[in-house]
DNA sequence: AATATACATGAATAATTATTCATTTTGGAT
DNA sequence: ATCCAAAATGAATAATTATTCATGTATATT
């Protein structure tokens, strides 16, 4: 084992002139007689052994005040509200991946839906820490016979390969009929992931509107069924199951071709969480948690303020 | 007047992504939808506000111990021992200048010699803080005909454009003969310039040794002199005069015909301060203590030991 | 309102910093 | 001593950051 290279004056030295002076790494590595490769790799061990310090004022990503609003206001018991900063929100993911993620536990189930937000908040949750051992479940069939990154499969498989396994739900969201979809549901393997749903910690999904969601977006429901949808009480849509102001399960011919874990499984989990980015969805989110479909919120400022404001 | 454009929440959030959480400035500009030059300027508005705090552990540069030991061991009122890094001196005189500057005040009356080392002080000293109207003036006549960046008349030039004047000595530092140098002296402006030796408040000299110093770089002093004057009991040169190891002017050849402040005169200043950064004019300098010429020493660690272990 | 002025902005670019890679050095292990 | 593996090094390069510059925008002043 070699002795350490570089005594602390050495760093300190380095370090001082680079960042107190602010002379140029450049011009410190002549006056140090050494390379310019090696002043970066000075600062970088000073850094590491605490000679150079750069401190932060700690930034608060939530609005603690709208959070406490909206769980009064639609009785939930989770409620996270990230702020808003610029115009966008993208930001959002960042903080609300980390938020998120630093309420799971190890071995936890956790069940994924598929969708825009869910697969971004995947993507901020997979650059956070993860506890060891998550389990995540599908929570609904896939979209097209084309795989999407918004797929909950596609999701959920990322998930798990970061930490943990995937249950996949292997059928499309919505199939041809009503005898198809029982059929699917009597399969043993459909039957054990069903099963599963009812062990679940947590469950994270998105909040989806007739005209807008990633079944629109596929055209899984296109702009007729979106006006017959409303015109049958239709507010809202989770896991591909729509839903009236009450936050109960509307009889539309979707209802009975759908695969995906019923309402009342999730009203049943513990946790389930939507997450919510969009400010159109506003009537739905409030439907689902008086229902008791949620009981947690995972949503920026903007749509938060909307939400808040409306009606 | 505009109001203050970004909120102290907008920089923090920027400047714990990029500090924090170490996300490429382009990427945190698309999270908050600017350009990468405008994350650059929030960066540095944070640092300036305060919010980025980058702190480093004190560099002492400076060997108190060895200082003290000089002291006690030349008899000499101030000695400043700069720290050698690596396996240069480059950073002896970036903070040497430094600390000698902090000993200025405002009008002070300043002697300047030429030579390497002072040159080198001096642009040090420019790039600190100098304070307002210092006098310098010039101890020694030039060297040669073209002017050399260690000349004392360039230093100064360069010191006095700075803040404050320059008195220039107009005259080689060693004329043909003595005739020639009594002429010279008996000339108004030369004795004004002598005259003003008489009321400087630090002077700051090189000392040199026959076989090296700015005057055998120059041709002023060759091998042969060198050989001369050593058989004439001399050991170190300051303003291109001549001592022997009590620190007395050696009669040599050179004593006749030197233009330059006498020993006697530096012995009067105050502040009398050599600056040193070679290890081979140990001898120089004791003698140059002893006899009372200088009353202060700036020398790098690695000199400084060599003064203290030798003999 | 019209104009001037200072400030703000981002694209392009310059400057700086970090990393890669080929080579050398170092400190053991024979 | 000789060899080996690990670590260190700097030149070249890639990546990142800061600055310049041309243009747009807001504010103040006629």
């Amino acid at each position: 084992m070699r002795q350490v290279k570089y005594s602390d004056d050495f760093l300190t030295l380095a370090a001082r002139l680079c960042y107190i002076d602010h002379i140029p790494q450049q011009k410190v590595a002549q006056m140090l007689q050494v390379s310019q490769a090696k002043v970066s790799r000075l600062l970088s061990m000073a850094r590491e052994r605490g000679i150079v310090r750069i401190e932060v004022n700690a930034y608060e990503p939530r609005n603690y005040q709208l959070e406490e609003s909206i769980k009064k206001k639609l009785g939930l018991k989770e409620v996270y509200v990230i702020k808003s900063i610029g115009c966008s929100n993208t930001g959002t993911e960042y903080f609300g991946s980390d938020i998120i993620t630093q309420t799971l536990q190890p071995d936890f189930k956790v069940g994924i839906a598929g969708g825009r937000t869910i697969m971004q908040l995947a993507e901020g949750m997979l650059k956070s820490d993860l506890p060891q051992r998550l389990s995540f479940v599908q929570l609904m069939g896939n979209v097209g016979s084309i795989p999407q990154a918004t797929d909950a499969s596609e999701i959920g498989r990322k998930l798990a390969a970061a930490t943990g396994s995937f249950m996949s739900l292997n059928t499309p969201v919505f199939v041809y009929d009503r005898e198809l979809r029982d059929k699917l549901r009597r399969d043993p393997q459909i039957k054990q992931v069903v099963e599963y749903y009812h062990q679940m910690d947590v469950a994270f999904v998105g909040i989806g509107i007739p005209e807008n969601s990633i079944l629109s977006i596929s055209n899984a429901v296109v702009k007729e069924d979106a006006l017959r949808l409303r015109e049958q009480g239709v507010v809202g849509e989770i896991c591909g199951r729509f839903f009236d102001a009450s936050g109960k399960e509307c009889a539309t011919d979707f209802k009975d071709r759908v695969l995906a874990v019923n309402l009342e499984t999730l009203r049943k989990t513990p946790r389930s969480i939507a997450i919510v980015s969009d400010t159109d969805r506003s009537d739905a989110i409030k439907a689902a948690a008086a229902g008791g479909i949620i009981n947690g919120l995972l949503i920026n400022e903007t749509a938060a303020k909307a939400l808040i404001t409306e009606s």
